[in-house]
DNA sequence: GTTGGCACTCCCGTCATGCGAGTGCCAGCT
DNA sequence: AGCTGGCACTCGCATGACGGGAGTGCCAAC
């Protein structure tokens, strides 16, 4: 049905589509892409590849543009991985350099990306359900205030103020050791079991304050920080003004929607290669104008979670999936290294 | 000069414009206003109000728009509060119901006044320079990497990891009480220069392990959360995208600079009333199109910061004004009572 | 199966035209 | 002295006509 040399007209449509953003006739592809073949035997190519749905004409006399199956196709099996430059691979391979804390490497992961895609980056915190509680600490803030952090051995933390009316500082000291004793050392859910059942037989004096802590601990132990996502390269969409409603609205109401933005990372990539979702693809009504390239991240242990950028469905996928792919293995590296 | 009925007209094209997005004329501003002089009376005032540069003319014979000048008398003399709606009172008083800490405050208050603005919302952490150290905690994670993590009086907690080399659980928790006890109860710089005195006099055992800690505490002394800020509200960018260029995209570009952001909220807020900036009052060269309504927020004692809205010079001026204080207003309530 | 030729389609930029909104000015009115 | 109605004038903008150009589909020939 496609032969080698239709698929690599398609091929050609689409990178050159790609950099020049205008629909390709046939005389132009055969000159910029060196067929060896005339423009005639091109056209008769390119009628039947739009008569399979590979491309289409925006109007009659027009040249051709890919379709999100057109796209497809190429991603699948006309794409060849565009090595990084040397550049993009020196700031890979350094931009994880003295971050400070996970929250520092989830924005140097967001900037990079964005920056070499020159797309919208998202990044979504890992999930460490692999961690165990590491310590529990109780700090009075005031008399009616206490603070609760929680610190996992992931390095995790996770801290609340809870109003406690009337706490003494021994009561509090002595809550924190038994919180201690017990939870150390549990996982999460383990955890949540153990401290309901603690709320059972707690010593009278100890009540009135400890009900409350294991109250917000409970709430704590809840809070899965791979629910969190950051995003980056916003300004990106800049270039796109054209497509204003196609594409820079509809990437802006869903990068508030946090909630969008984890299934969309969430579906894409629970498999270990990088996935590309291309326009109509996408679960949301409001992005089938825009593709989605994410890839996993991490280990189980360390933890596992996604990144990937949002472009307009015309986008340069072999770099950007070679960005994401390059990226994702370096910080899940450098997760694993500690 | 500008009489009574010159300032009327214009507040009334001011007001009209904002509405309508168009030049108005003498005609429809007589209509509209229910001034009660005729078209033509209007036409020699306007004449008045474009010779001293409150209003100019997009092209001959069109209608007349305002300058930023022209918007900056009317902020400063002629805006009438526009009392904000109960479902808007309701709203406010409301939001911060159930916030959980601080990150969830600042996210919640940007959520907020993005909304009943319909503009791009800033909110600044605020800072703590009245806050004490509460709490000092020290946990190995694995043999080579041990978490610290600093809690205030304020609540703030700040965590870092660090590497050391061979470090024992009973180093550390002796290193841990010796912190605690020296530094509990000080203020930031006090605990700086208390930790440099310290750095000095350690035990040889503790050495080791101690100077990379109190080196790292030194850092994470000095970072002042007040630096960070959250934005959102970015989707309500797609009501100006045929400003493209002169809004959109300049917003977009600013907001990915927390530094830009920071300056901007902190020239514009020093005093404790809501300052607008109009246009080229704006020290950034690329958002000379738009325009910043900010306020001050909380006390010195709770924190005290700024937020504010940025949006195109043709806003809304009097109910954006009016939403951004009563945010601020209530925050800084919010803040003092816990 | 490929190629050159040819008639055809349709987009897009340019130009001319007419309409309408708005202005400035002036003479007259209150 | 200030306000008003009238009037000629200016432009922007929408509309429509027109031509060039890019691209196509088809056909006959190689």
């Amino acid at each position: 049905m496609l032969d080698d040399r239709k698929l690599e007209v398609l091929k050609a449509i689409v990178t050159d589509y790609v950099s020049s953003k205008e629909p390709v006739g046939s005389k132009t592809l055969v000159e910029r892409h060196g067929l060896r073949v005339s423009p005639a035997t091109v056209r008769n190519d390119m009628a039947v590849l739009e008569e399979e749905g590979y491309i289409v004409q925006p109007h009659t006399s027009a040249g051709r543009i890919p379709t999100d199956k057109g796209y497809r196709l190429f991603v699948d099996r006309l794409a060849t991985v565009k090595p990084l430059s040397m550049a993009e691979r020196r700031a890979i391979s350094t931009f994880l350099a003295g971050a400070v804390d996970l929250d520092d490497i989830m924005g140097r992961t967001v900037r990079l990306l964005a920056q070499i895609t020159r797309q919208v980056a998202i990044v979504q915190y890992p999930a460490a359900p692999a961690a165990q509680i590491r310590h529990v600490e109780l700090v009075g803030l005031t008399a009616e205030r206490a603070l609760v952090v929680l610190i996992m051995s992931s390095g995790n933390v996770e801290q609340r103020t809870i109003e406690i009316p009337l706490a003494r500082d021994e009561h509090l000291a002595q809550l924190r050791s038994t919180l201690n004793t017990v939870l150390v050392g549990l996982s999460p859910t383990a955890a949540v079991d153990r401290l309901v059942a603690l709320s059972g037989d707690l010593e009278p004096t100890l009540r009135r304050v400890g009900t409350p802590v294991i109250a917000l601990l409970l709430e704590m132990l809840a809070v899965d920080a791979s629910e969190r996502v950051v995003v980056g390269g916003v300004p990106n969409l800049a270039r796109f003004g054209d497509q204003f409603d196609t594409t820079v609205r509809p990437v802006l109401e869903a990068l508030e929607e946090n909630v969008v933005l984890l299934r969309l990372l969430g579906e894409a990539s629970t498999a270990d290669e990088v996935t590309v979702r291309i326009g109509h693809e996408n679960p949301y009504e409001t992005l089938q104008a825009t593709s989605l390239v994410a890839s996993a991240y991490g280990t189980v242990a360390d933890g596992r979670a996604s990144l990937g950028v949002v472009g307009p469905t015309r986008m340069d996928y072999p770099s950007t999936m070679a960005a994401v792919r390059a990226v994702a293995r370096y910080v899940g590296r450098f997760l694993a290294e500690g």
